[in-house]
DNA sequence: AACATCTATCGTAATATTACAATTAATTAA
DNA sequence: TTAATTAATTGTAATATTACGATAGATGTT
């Protein structure tokens, strides 16, 4: 055991639950916000930014880059990660969607 | 290692991400449709809804507690659970507050 | 060519997650 | 009280995740 059912569930039930998981470390959050706020893409020095080695991130950016939600460029030795944002507007509207839920007040606690 | 560095991750960053994994897994999506969908609580018979075994559930369900989302109410020898409408709304401006952000144009990608 | 720089990959250790059988605890029914 | 019902907890096996050192690959510099 210890390996997730996903064929018992929906697509949209895995497809929201795994683009969740990609949100759900710190770093990769840590990794987003910075691209967002850095104009000009940003390469190595997300290893200087976070406090984590070059592995590690490089590890977390091919998550993010699985998920589709960053681009990478190849710029001479260097790599620049910018955001898909044809991408993150469907993520937005994936999350939105699930978390526009609104609970009827017939509950019983 | 395979401990993730919470410390040298702001307290967002670190909420934010801690949120997300509990939405990481498609049982608790489908828990917490399934909370949305049926108008009164529900209780043990998410184990049939949903294709896993009792333990399972109610480990999900104490994740689900854990962050806040839901609430359980004992009934019997039942326990009903609901979604707690307050949180739900704090969880929705979390990741909307995540979510709303804009890359600038000046991208390299 | 030789060296430096930067990033990805490999290998691996530590830890976390997922799932379930078995059991316990609490309440209701007989 | 005894038995039945329901949910939580415990224990554990299988797998996934996280982190990083070492290395490889690719490009730029001298």
């Amino acid at each position: 055991m210890g390996v997730t059912k996903s064929e018992i569930f929906s697509d949209y039930q895995n497809k929201l639950a795994l683009a969740a998981r990609v949100l759900g470390h710190p770093a990769r959050i840590a990794i987003l916000q910075h691209l967002f706020k850095t104009d000009s893409c940003v390469c190595g020095d997300l290893v200087g930014v976070i406090g984590l080695a070059q592995p590690t991130i490089s590890q977390h950016l091919k998550e993010l880059k699985n998920l589709g939600i960053i681009k990478g460029n190849i710029d001479g030795t260097r790599v620049c990660y910018c955001i898909d944002t044809q991408k993150w507007e469907e993520l937005k509207e994936l999350f939105a969607g699930f978390l526009d839920q609104t609970a009827s007040d017939k509950s019983c606690c």
